[in-house]
DNA sequence: CGGGTGTTTGAAAGGCATCAAAAAGCGTGG
DNA sequence: CCACGCTTTTTGATGCCTTTCAAACACCCG
């Protein structure tokens, strides 16, 4: 996305990380050593003081905030490869904890944005990390916002496969690797509510299930439809499936 | 589309635009003409090519996203400094119209991103406001997920008092520059719901209305319990007035 | 095989939407 | 200045969708 002329004819003092170039944001955690974190346990707490950025190496993450009564809604949820804690300022806003077991590399917060900082092709690459970042919350607001039950269910299970880098217009399985109750608090709705609408979307042929962790999505062009999408994670060509 | 390594020792030559070196991202938009909007027209409508960032000199503008079928998600609303398509790709993801009569100046965005990208001390404040903007997409999120009518619409009044520079401690008079549908949109609910909750809240006498665009929040203690606020825009102090 | 957790299903209540209409603003023109 | 028509806001009555409360069911692991 950017011309990646580094180096040319200038030696780049601080961009070489433990006397490695980095060439992106990932590579700079490439030193680190792995920490692995068990279902349940958490990386860091709403409120922490906000002094590493991590990087998931393999597992599920969720991101969530609570309120005072206790209700807790759930941000997103982090794969492979995805970057943690680099939009905060002083403290993390919220909570990151393991979903499965989880592998990621943690690297210090200030010298992480020195580095980028000092790094002309690393800076637009975080830029549009923190972008991205934006805009997936923006789907949310009009999810919540504006969308049923239904939808928000359909929504979320083309949001996973698309996520897992699958064509959304022909069938898939999907791991889904919370549960139900996750599943709820993201989607702002009752662990019931979301348990009725899978059981509704089975009953329809759009999905079907092995277990309560593995969905067949079937037919993709109907899912879309309910999922009311304003997105079109493709844009709306017209060879579907079924 | 990326220079990089001019700094060091040299005059900062791409850094002074128009000749004044930029001591915010605000002063970019110095030299550039104002342009002015009457309520209902539109900045830019979702899909556009995004080749401009704004700033808002004066007024109130709303953002908003719209589904196929005509349900619309209002986003955001800005105000006076506020910028606006910084954090976009390629498209702007959204359409950004006048509230009320509207003042604002534009910049050319590859420029913009090119003049912040050379100069050190801009590329901080650029990545503050992204997260900023991050930030409030994800009280969203929590505002709609998990908060009932009521809280949504304290939350929301609490919002603008303190997006106003106001002490959310102490009674105030705040002017909503938007009408009950745009208020809805935001809250994800309906203009009834909204107007129900607004008579609620008079009734109880947390608030008073002069007209329906000038609100005079009164009891803010119990404002801030209705809201559910997990927020607390200052801390949970004990000086309280009522 | 039994306890425990997570999921599904059922019945009833409640909150918000919908439909409908009255009331209040607001600009225009007589 | 008041009358008129339009739009916005408010209020009311009803219905639906989602929540709540409850229990059955499935699954996992000791």
């Amino acid at each position: 996305m950017h011309s990646p002329e580094l180096l040319t004819n200038d030696p780049f003092p601080a961009t070489a990380f433990h006397g490695v170039q980095a060439a992106s944001l990932e590579s700079l955690f490439g030193g680190q050593v792995a920490e692995r974190l068990m279902p349940g346990e958490g990386v860091f707490w709403e409120g922490d003081a906000a002094d590493h950025v991590f990087i998931l190496v393999e597992g599920c993450l969720r991101v969530y905030r609570t309120l005072p009564d206790g209700r807790r809604a759930i941000l997103g949820f982090l794969y492979r490869g995805d970057l943690l804690g680099v939009s905060c300022r002083g403290r993390y806003l919220f909570t990151a904890e393991a979903v499965s077991p989880v592998k990621l590399r943690r690297f210090p917060r200030r010298r992480f944005h020195q580095v980028v900082d000092e790094t002309p092709h690393l800076r637009p690459l975080l830029l549009a990390k923190i972008c991205d970042e934006t805009t997936a919350a923006q789907d949310q607001t009009i999810l919540l916002g504006q969308k049923s039950a239904e939808e928000r269910v359909a929504s979320f299970l083309l949001m996973i496969a698309r996520r897992s880098g699958a064509d959304t217009r022909t069938p898939i399985e999907i791991e889904l690797p919370f549960g139900r109750l996750d599943m709820a608090d993201y989607l702002g709705l009752t662990v019931e509510t979301v348990s009725r609408e899978m059981t509704k979307l089975k009953r329809s042929g759009l999905i079907s299930l092995n277990g309560s962790q593995k969905v067949v999505l079937r037919r993709m062009r109907r899912l879309h439809e309910v999922a009311a999408a304003d997105d079109d994670g493709e844009e709306s060509s017209t060879l579907w499936d079924n």
